[in-house]
DNA sequence: CGCACGGTTGACCTGTATCAAGCCGGGTGG
DNA sequence: CCACCCGGCTTGATACAGGTCAACCGTGCG
């Protein structure tokens, strides 16, 4: 049997807790198993969907990273998010049955394709499935809240601190070390998510490393002083 | 019978196909008709909900303004939006069941409450209702995103721009002039939503009338010629 | 091996913030 | 009814964060 016609099951997977809902019963358990039609792997530099594409399906990422972006009329865009394991992509479809941004793998990722009516289906009956995915619908719009407040707000030096802070405990929170991290995407990428510039990215980079707050070696980042990046965030900046 | 007693009824609301879904059956229809528990005025400047306060509810704009803001550890805050008849807002609180911003009234507004429960209960039921609850809170994602990508790679007069057809489209989409508009909030409100200084806010203003593209006077805005805007928001500025 | 992409760093420029002064209109109290 | 006051707004002068342009470097991929 080759591992791509082993049953994919939520029930054992052990990203469940990040991307499912918990305290189910057995019964309720088998019927999430349902969920997952397929599982889907994208290369790096791929696409999982893109803006204009129907939208079918919501997607959890089982490994790999993505990025999400949206562009304008006029050839600008702007990194939205870069979501890692057990965070749901797809959620900005709904409204009109497309897409509306991209989803782009910044490596070789593979992700659990979620037919959406059959979550809609399930739902109706699950009710902890129900309300998983209104806390997935609710949570994403809390963080875009924080990242406006970011955008809107914050200095550059803020800004990335921020986003250091955010990437490792995201990491941490998957196991990984809680001061060192591998960036999968590129300073530019930063840079769009952040809205600053590439070499300003590069140049806040250097700063905090000259000030023995983060080592910097390509992308692998080391968190030195993580309370003196917390400071740069809660500074009264402006 | 004071106006208060009489029966709250989404089936003979004149705003329902703004904040209900359309095409459904009679009985369903009538079903609606129990989601919304009370209405509940709130004067301007006062809040409709707070950070950190309970979730319950969300609520549907009957009449009025409401801002809604977000707040750093450090004193700094964010408007995250502008929301007026027929939008729906409280959808923050469902992922921790406490809402994570202020909405601030500004103007005296009304709004009718949506016990959640009752929202996810009848949701079960009605899977119009369902679908409906899923495009409100994706369409909310969306907006989300337009507004990073307005943060995170525009100019100020884009960014003011597009501000300004964003709020005439929407009142025009409620039956109000395609060209004429009162601003319901400060330069002070509009420059927080648009990561901007209030002085800039006024400076582009005037740089717009003086173009000729809008008179201004006071809070009161017309739209002279909403192609130049247009063009502005969509030029290869940077 | 070499090329191209990603990254760093420097010099300079500019858009927006900051600081400051003054205006306007509407509400309040004498 | 008028004078005053205050919040909201405008406008000018100046400062500075971050953008822009450019040169260069390292590395890893083809």
């Amino acid at each position: 049997m080759k591992p791509e016609n082993i049953k994919v099951a939520c029930s054992n997977c052990n990203l469940r807790e990040l991307c499912m809902p918990v305290g189910l019963a057995p019964g309720e358990l088998q019927r999430i198993d349902d969920l997952v039609a397929t599982r889907r792997k994208v290369k790096r530099r791929e696409t999982l969907f893109r803006n204009g594409e129907p939208f079918t399906s919501l997607y959890a990422i089982r490994t790999g990273v993505f990025k999400t972006r949206v562009a304008s009329e006029d050839g600008r865009d702007q990194v939205t998010g870069f979501q890692m394991a057990g965070e749901i992509i797809g959620l900005d479809g709904i409204v009109n049955d497309q897409h509306t941004c991209d989803a782009v793998a910044l490596e070789d990722s593979e992700v659990c394709v979620m037919p959406f009516d059959r979550i809609e289906e399930l739902s109706r009956e699950v009710t902890a499935l129900q309300r998983h995915v209104h806390q997935i619908m609710s949570r994403e719009i809390v963080r875009e809240h924080g990242v406006m407040l970011l955008l809107g707000s914050m200095r550059a030096e803020e800004r990335l601190a921020a986003f250091l802070l955010n990437l490792v405990q995201r990491l941490h929170a998957r196991g990984f070390s809680r001061s060192e991290l591998v960036l999968r995407m590129t300073r530019e990428e930063i840079g769009s998510y952040l809205g600053l510039k590439l070499e300003t990215v590069s140049r806040t980079l250097s700063k905090f490393a000259a000030e023995g707050m983060v080592e910097v070696e390509q992308r692998n980042v080391r968190i030195v002083d993580p309370d003196a990046l917390r400071r740069i965030v809660n500074s009264p900046g402006c």
